[in-house]
DNA sequence: AATTAACACACAAACGTTTGCGTATATATT
DNA sequence: AATATATACGCAAACGTTTGTGTGTTAATT
């Protein structure tokens, strides 16, 4: 029953030498020596020795894993940006595992607690929208742990950030509607205790404002998850009044899609008699027909420059920055929803 | 500076006990008393005790962890069904780690080979389509750490196995296409190294034969990834031919919807100058002018019923059951890609 | 020839838990 | 009163590594 696996304590019983030797062999240490290191390694080969991290993570108090956490992986934004951090944490040594918190706060707060026990050597994070108390993070401050919030960040906690302007983006959004021709541009908001909502909420006053146009709350929907169906919902509303809006800015692709099909069902036209404007380049956004205009907002590079970030706090015992925030770019993409093809 | 955190040792320490009764007392172990349980809690909670699992791990040898390795997670298809095992498997206590392939033979193997030295409980995967040698995954056998493989499965590896009768879904979509009047009826392959879309490509064969329609290979069009480029290569190919197929049964969604596209631009229309069919329901499929009939297959349920699957077999100490094999329900959800709405 | 330095390895403690076993006191059983 | 049982806890080993320090041998330096 050779069921239980190879050890180097084994090794060392086996080929006489003392289990530092195979631990220093088997990592090429220098005060090995050429011959008893290459017997040590074939034998190890040979016998099928697998390394347990568990144990060596276990003394050398790191774990080389990295834990994420973010609102719905199945969200195109948030599968690309996992995608992204996958990449560069595996290239760097580390991997990664996956919480979904699905906007709840107390599936969050679980989440980072198992990390801590876990012995997470960073941590990466999407905010739920349900959170607004963070005490869970400070704590992680705490035990030193480095942590990246990127996207939904919270403006009360210093930590590194990694996130797009969003109020430049929906300032860039509905200036661009005013700019063909909108006059009374309506906004699906998300929820504004998320920061990225808000902030997007903001862009979109500012820019009318700019424009001269008044504000209309009548014209604002304050949605929630921003799913599909709370887009029909708030598209059918919108299609309900009496004078309606010209031009909408949706604070996602999804919702987005939602009007231009509740639009179609209608016999409205986009963007004719509205136009439409969406958040995120997911791919469908070119796929519709209207295709839509939107903000690219590079999610799977902010996976990657979350990562990074991450991994530098953690490598880096660079104690004078206390955090670090990046700003990652974002586009406007222009399509048929806002300007028709000729 | 309290830098390290308190351990069992300390809180025993300051308690004056020891850390086995510390131990059992933050566990409910019936043989510590009411009043010392409720003493050692209290202050454990106070002195910010977190418990270090990798410790735990180590003693327990378990990890209450499981991996899983997909091709891409920014694919809706896995991203949804990573969700569903997400979901399950943090009901049950375990928590995931995800590991990409991007389909490369080499990142699967160091996939596997890191989760087996962590100690994974059981790994759940799809194949990369370049494997197509599984040593790395009979070494798994050797370490008793279950393997459910999803989707795409191997025939030559004995293990548990998730997935939908791909071949009864092609069958479908070609039945479909044939009964809806199609007689020359053209397919996209997926990468044949892979089971599910050798399985589809003789489905759609089978189907055809069926409905006494010749095969013809100028109608088969063999790809790899199925991106989107790839779609639209095979597109352009197809419309260019002499005589041109008259119905389309795709491996994926994704070249499904490239066909329509080109469609579009080179104006022909669909379903009438070609009727077409995807595979795997992806949101983009309800979306896209005209919508898209497709095979529906349960990604989410796919990631439930694996996980589901792995954790019985971890949990289970049932030797008698070598292996098993779940199929997962699928259905053709026929839209105006075939059946023009009326 | 004496001192240093380099080399190659072994010893043993440590990482923070878990758990089988042992023991002392208190209560119940005959 | 003697034995058995239950209760409440401690001891110490174990999980499999890593790493600081120690030691003996050989080669290089003066």
């Amino acid at each position: 029953m050779g069921n239980t696996r190879i050890t180097m304590k084994g090794l060392a019983k086996i080929l006489g030498v003392s289990t530092s030797t195979v631990s220093r062999a088997l990592k090429d240490h220098h005060s090995i020596g050429e011959e008893t290191r290459e017997k040590i390694k074939k034998t190890a080969l040979k016998l099928g020795y697998i390394p347990n991290s568990v144990a060596s993570n276990l003394r050398r108090r790191k774990t080389n894993h990295i834990g994420v956490i973010v609102p719905r992986i199945d969200r195109y934004f948030h599968s690309s940006s996992i995608s992204g951090i996958e990449e560069v944490a595996n290239e760097a040594g580390y991997y990664v595992s996956i919480f979904q918190t699905k906007d709840s706060y107390i599936k969050e707060v679980e989440s980072v607690e198992i990390l801590m026990s876990n012995k997470a050597d960073g941590i990466i994070a999407c905010l739920a929208l349900e959170t607004s108390d963070i005490d869970h993070y400070k704590q992680l401050a705490n035990t030193k742990i480095p942590l990246v919030l990127f996207d939904r960040v919270c403006n009360d906690l210093e930590s590194n950030k990694v996130l797009i302007n969003d109020y430049d983006a929906a300032f860039k959004a509905c200036d661009h509607l005013a700019k063909i021709g909108c006059k009374r541009i309506a906004h699906i908001a998300g929820n504004l205790n998320s920061s990225i909502f808000k902030a997007r909420l903001e862009g979109y006053k500012a820019a009318l404002i700019a424009n001269n146009l008044t504000i209309n709350e009548d014209f604002i929907f304050y949605g929630n998850i921003l799913s599909e169906e709370e887009g029909r919902h708030f598209a059918n509303a919108l299609f309900d009044m009496n004078t309606k809006p010209d031009g909408i800015f949706c604070a996602n692709d999804i919702t987005a899609v939602s009007v231009i099909q509740t639009a179609r069902e209608r016999k409205f036209s986009v963007p004719q008699d509205i136009a439409v404007v969406g958040f995120s380049n997911t791919p469908i956004s070119k796929i519709i027909q209207p295709s839509l205009t939107t903000i690219e907002d590079h999610a799977f590079e902010m996976g990657q420059a979350s990562a990074r970030l991450l991994i530098k706090q953690i490598e880096d015992n660079d104690q004078n920055i206390v955090s670090e925030t990046l700003i990652i770019r974002n586009e406007l993409i222009i399509r048929e929803s806002t300007v028709p093809a000729e």
